[in-house]
This record gives C-alpha cells, structure tokens and sequence, in this order.
DNA sequence: TAGACCCAATCC
DNA sequence: GATTGGGTCTAC
C-alpha cells in the first residue's frame, strides 16, 4: 500500500505545468501543503500538492511494473498544514483557465513572498517563535517563596511570560522539572499593534438602510453599489462587514491604493473590536507572512488591502466589498493579467460569498452590466455630507491673454491669480499634474541630441532632488551631474514640467505659501502618510501632485482645485482614454468644497470645448456614460466585442517579429468562421523596454467559448519558439493598449 | 588538448 | 527553471 501524490514543480516553465507523480508511504501529505521533492538533478525542489493524494492498495514495485513508470519518493513535507484549501485551488484552476497562465504564476499572485512555490521562498521570513514559560493549572505543589513569586510573575501574564525574561533561572528549571511549568512555542508577530480607537456606533440613513436590505436579502451574488460622491457608500460597507461577521464569515476589502488603507482601516477599527489584517505591497516580506498566517488560521476575519488581497486565505468568505471599483487599478498589467473583479466574482461562484462593487463612477462594462441584469444595481442617490456649490472655469491656454510670458507655461494668469486669492483667505488648494520628475526632456544644449533610455530609447525623465536621469519605463538612471553627452557638452535643457518642476515654480511665485508635493517619487510610506496628514490638517497651503492626490481623499479645507494639463490623459492611445479622463477629473473635482466652504475648479486645456472635459468637470455620470457607449459601439470596443491583446518579446528583433508573423498566420487561419477579428501585428507605443523587443497583436471577439480554444493552442506556438515570450492578456487594461 | 562556451533535452 | 552532457571552438 502506498499513496500517489501529484506535485506542480516550483519552477516557471512551460513544459512543467502539469503533475508530477510521486509516491509515499504515509498519509501525511494532503491537498494545499508544500513539498521538497527530487526533481531531474537536483534533490530538494520545492512543489505544490493541488489534489488529494490517491491511496493505491497494492506495492509500489507491482504498481511501477503494471504502469510501465518509475515513480521517485516525497522527501519531506514543507509546512505541516494545508496552505490552500480546495475552494482556493478551484479558484487558482479557474484563473488559469480564463487568463491562458500556468499555474505556476497563478499561484504566485496567491501567496506572500515567503510562502511562494519557489526554493528560494525558504531562505525569506518564516514565523519567528520564543519560548513561553506557562503554569499547569492541574499539577499540585507548595511552593517555597522564591518559585511563588515566579509563579505569581507568570500568572500576571495571560498567555504565559517570555523564557529568556525570567532571570530566576534555577527556580525555574526546578519548576519545569517537577512539571508545574511548561515550555510552550509561540509564534511572535511582527504586525504592530493597532491603535484601538473608540467604537463608535453609526447610524444609516433610510436610503442606506434600505440599500443594506437589498444586498443581503436578495439571492443575488454581484451588486454594484452606485452611490454619487457624499453620498455614504462607506456606512453601507460597515453595516455590511457587520452583518456578515455576525454571521461567522470572513469579509475582504479592496481599496485602489495602498495610501486609502490606512484610511480604510482606521475606520474599520473605529467599529469592529476585532483585528484586520492589512495586505499590501509596502509591508516587509516578515510583516506579510505574519498577515497571511493570521488570516489562514482564522485570527483575523477582516481583510483589507489593495488587488492581490483578493486572493487572501480567508475562512468561510461571506463579502468582498470593492471600492471605488472603477479605478484601474485593480487589473493587473503583468502575468497573469488578473482583474482582482473578475477574481471576486469567480470566488463568489465558489465560495457564495456576496460580492460589492461600488462607485460613484463605475466602470462602463461594469454599468452595461447592472443594466443587463448580470450584477443587481444597488444606488445611493442622496448626498448628505456636501457642499456641491462648484464654480467650474476652463482656461483656455491657446489664448495668449491668460499667459505671462515670464513665468512657466503651467501657469496661467487666471490660475496664479485664484492661488493668490485662496492663500489670502487662508484656504487650502490641490494642483494636479499627473507627470512626476523635474522635467521629462533633457536635450543636450549644443547639437540638440535628446537623452534616450539605453534599454527602452525613450526620453530619459529629469530627477531634481536626486539629481538623476530616469527611465519611467525600466526603472534605468544614471546621475545627471556627470552625464556628457556624444558631442562632448554638458550642458542640457530640461524642457517640460512634472511635479517636482512645478512645486519649484511654486515656492517662487508664493515664496510665503507652505507647499507640499505628492508623487510616487516621495518614497517612502511613511513621507507619504506625512505629507497627507500634514494637508489634511490645514498645516499646507498648497499640494501638488499627480493622480495619487485626486483619489479617495478627503480634505475639507479644499477650496481651489486645479488641473495643470488636463489634455494629457486624453491623448492616450487606448481606446479607455476618455474613461480614464473622465475617471481622473472627476475624482479631482470631488475634492474641491467637500465641507462648507465653496468650491472653485480651474481646468487648464488646449480643447476648452472638449465634451468629456465638460462633462468630467460637472460631475455627469450619466450624460458621459450614454455618450461614451455610442463611441464605443462605433468603433466596436467593449461592452460590444471584448478584447485579447497578445504581446510578443524578445531579444532578438527579427525573431519576436517572425513569431508576430506565426502567431499573425496562426489567428487568420482558426478565425476564418469565427466571430473574430484580427488586429495587427504592429509596434507598440514603446517598441523597446529594458533590452527586449516588444510586438503586439489585438484580437476582438463576441463568444468567449470561440475565442478560448484558440489560446489554449497558443501553447504549441509558445513550445515551438521559446527564445520568444508570447503574453495573453484577456480583457486588457488601459495600461496595455 | 583541456577548458570554455553553447544548445537541446530532460525532469515523476 | 536547473542541470547535464555532448558538440564545437580556442588558446597555448
């Protein structure tokens, strides 16, 4: 009798995504648990166990001879509990299914860096333990003085007192050897500890009320949550969240930006007694573990974090709320291209937990879909909390009256008047530019030659403060106070404006002003909380920043808004632009005039008659949304044809364009009878990042049953020209047209 | 002629 | 992905 155990090796490639078999004598490996097994040459590989291991009622020997197979032993299990559970492993199934991944990869997004299926995962932060010292309550004895006060000294603490405090060490071993003391392994945490705040209880309105009666009583699964700005979309949250740990189930929060958790959680905790755990990028990897353990044994039932929270080990999931749903910031722009709400509805199918998508401005498809019936449209139509006295002015910046010639071309003489105006009644005002760095062109003064990124050839963006050439594409830099160009020179213009450019011209033209800047350039997490709570309290005059300003926020002090280029997302080659514009904008203007003060916006554009300005910078959802679906059933993008975008990469030029070309043949020749259409290939807006070449090809298609056997065959193209990648994105983002 | 280098094949 | 083994190239 032995027992068959199937393992996904740890290793990223294609020919290994697919079992392999192994065998053990005992039954201590289980489905979800991590192995060390021999793989080819080396011993000790690293694998997952993603089916129950089969009992096979005869010996191995007569196994092997009967199925022609040499079958290699388990060396040892990784973790003695089950990290996945079979909803989880459906769930891993199911996105490599839709996003065409190997699961591989689709088990990397799962799991924190300690714990991913890789051998190197082993040498990360594991649990840290101590030895703590408790007393057995059953075991009878008359202590002298000196072991009573120990003991009195451990009872004090409820979970038993640290080994290495106790500096009695001969009471000590004298205790544990008759048995009244025990050792006990406890893992230590390294979350910090939340500041309890108040509990506060909270009052729904009756449109609140009313929409929290809807979620939970209907038999439906996907809600989408529209709710205008102000109008308490998160009251309904926490009533939700409530509901359903009252009920014993796990709850999981999404928010767009690791900047809104600690906001998000704040408010959590000001409700619920018990602990949330946080999952984002910025956390150190021990800090992540730490997390990712809570929540698997079940001590933490709240979850709360940006995408990849989506895949946390909840137990007996109940809600997935997702906020401020339309932000794309929930697809991924990576392998396995997931979108976090495509995610929340396959764990919804699985696990039957209710799933929440709210917005004041939802995505378009996911709009088309509440009104199809697909999702149960939920609205919040009142607004309580605002002041949405607005007094929106567009700026025309072709008309050389609004222009001082002296001072940058960001600034217009209506903007830098309105400024003034504000700091002189001591209101706060919010600047938008969503371009970081000094200034994105560094151009050699003598022959004119424009610094390029070596990998990507793209201009290379100016860095003031640390004085260094970035590419924003790579991520290459070099200093910028050595840098020589071909012709010999040092000297370079720096043309164009980010942030950092703009905050300068702002200290000189309001010298008196208190100015801060927010970008993803000010590092760390912690400047960034500061900079925000510093605004937030009325400390600054003025920030400036770029989109990680317009979202979420709230800053009641807000009296002037001002978009600095509001052109720029408009010009987007993807087919999500005016979304993305709408998206941004709007969210922008929602900041100015929150409270009791009124609210003033400054937009600052080339195209003062542009519609999709118009219409963000009045807040029209609506009007936007009928107008943007007539787009985009003309030139037939979603909701009217869905969208695979294929990526080619490769080192070598002439080969990723060859397998363009093979993949290009490959489409023609399945589409023919099919419902699809066949873009491309062409070079994408960046042809060159980071030393690869980059091909694209875009397919549309109607039924996703004619579109899905046509990627799966994709794999015999990937087999055939390794030294190419060839990425599938399903349902691509903005990002990646 | 040893060692450096590259490529394709294989892994239970 | 990691390792291996065989083939070819190359410097002394």
């Amino acid at each position: 009798m032995f027992y068959l155990v199937k393992v996904l090796i740890g290793r990223a490639a294609l020919s290994l995504d697919r079992f392999f078999t192994y065998y053990s004598y005992d039954d201590s490996y289980h489905l979800g648990m991590r192995v060390l097994v021999p793989f080819g040459a080396s011993k000790n590989t690293m694998g997952f166990i993603l089916e129950e291991p089969e009992r096979i009622d005869m010996s191995l020997e007569e196994y092997q001879e009967l199925n022609d197979i040499k079958l290699a032993k388990i060396n040892k299990a990784v973790d003695q509990f089950p990290l996945l559970d079979e909803n989880l492993i459906n769930l891993a199934h199911k996105i490599k299914d839709y996003y065409k991944s190997d699961m591989l990869r689709v088990l990397n997004v799962f799991f924190p860096p300690s714990l991913k299926p890789k051998d190197s995962a082993l040498s990360k932060p594991q649990a840290r333990f101590a030895n703590f010292v408790i007393v057995n309550k059953d075991v009878n004895c008359t202590p002298n003085r000196t072991e009573a006060r120990l003991l009195d000294e451990i009872n004090k603490h409820k979970d038993g007192l640290r080994e290495s405090k106790i500096t009695a060490k001969k009471t000590l071993k004298k205790l544990l050897d008759s048995g009244v003391l025990t050792v006990k392994q406890v893992p230590l945490s390294r979350i910090p500890e939340m500041e309890i705040a108040q509990l506060k209880p909270f009052d729904l309105t009756d449109e609140q009320e009313k929409a929290f009666a809807q979620i939970v009583n209907s038999s439906s699964n996907v809600f989408l949550l529209e709710g205008v700005t102000g109008s308490g979309k998160t009251e309904v949250y926490l009533r939700l969240a409530e509901h359903y740990l009252k009920m014993n189930k796990g709850v999981i929060i999404l928010v767009p930006e690791i900047a809104l958790t600690d906001r998000m959680s704040y408010l959590f905790s000001s409700y619920f007694k018990e602990s949330i755990s946080i999952l984002n990028s910025s956390l150190s990897d021990a800090r992540k573990y730490d997390e990712y353990r809570k929540i698997l044994f079940g001590e933490s039932r709240i979850v709360l974090g940006t995408r990849s929270a989506i895949f946390a080990p909840v137990k007996n999931l109940g809600l997935i709320i997702i906020d401020e749903e339309h932000s794309n910031s929930y697809k991924q722009d990576n392998v396995p291209y997931y979108d976090a709400i495509t995610v929340s509805k396959m764990r919804s199918e699985i696990e039957g937990a209710k799933v929440v998508l709210g917005s004041a401005t939802p995505r378009i498809i996911d709009k088309v879909r509440a009104e199809k019936g697909i999702y149960e449209p939920v609205f919040l139509k009142k607004r309580y909390a605002l002041n949405q006295d607005k007094e929106i002015i567009f700026i025309d910046m072709n008309n050389s009256r609004n222009l001082n010639p002296e001072w940058s071309p960001l600034f217009s003489i209506p903007l830098v008047t309105a400024i003034n105006e504000n700091l002189i009644k001591h209101q706060q005002t919010m600047l938008l530019l969503n371009r970081r760095g000094y200034s994105p062109v560094f151009k050699c003064r003598d022959c004119g030659h424009i610094v390029t990124c070596p990998n990507c050839n793209i201009p290379l963006n100016y860095h003031k403060r640390t004085d260094v050439l970035k590419c924003h594409h790579c991520g290459y830099q070099v200093s910028s106070v050595d840098y020589t160009c071909e012709c010999r020179s040092k000297e370079f213009l720096k043309l164009g404006f980010g942030t950092e450019r703009v905050f300068e011209d702002l200290r000189f033209l309001f010298p008196n002003a208190k100015i801060r800047r927010l970008d993803s350039d000010v590092s760390s997490n912690q400047v960034r909380h500061e900079v925000l709570a510093d605004f937030a309290s009325g400390e600054a005059d003025i920030i400036i920043g770029t989109q990680i300003i317009a979202k979420g926020h709230d800053f009641p002090k807000v009296s002037l808004a001002c978009i600095l280029d509001a052109d720029a997302s408009l010009m987007l080659p993807t087919y999500m632009a005016n979304e993305e514009t709408f998206d941004l904008i709007s969210q922008f203007v929602g900041r100015a005039g929150r409270a009791e003060l009124k609210g003033k916006i400054l937009i600052q554009t080339y195209v003062p008659d542009n519609k999709i300005l118009k219409l963000a910078a009045s807040q029209n959802y609506e009007e936007f949304y009928n107008l943007e679906l007539l787009e985009r059933k003309k030139y037939q993008y979603p909701p009217y044809t869905y969208l695979v975008h294929i990526v080619v990469r490769g080192i070598d030029l002439k080969r990723t364009e060859d397998v363009s070309y093979i993949l290009k043949n490959f489409f023609l020749e399945k589409i023919l009878d099919k419902r699809i259409n066949l873009y491309g290939p062409s070079v994408p807006y960046i042809p060159h990042i980071n030393g690869r070449f980059y091909r694209q090809l875009l397919l549309k298609y109607k039924s996703w049953d004619e579109m899905s056997p046509i990627l799966d065959e994709i794999k015999t193209i990937r087999i055939a020209n390794r030294d190419v990648e060839i990425l599938i994105d399903v349902d691509p983002g903005s990002e990646a047209l």
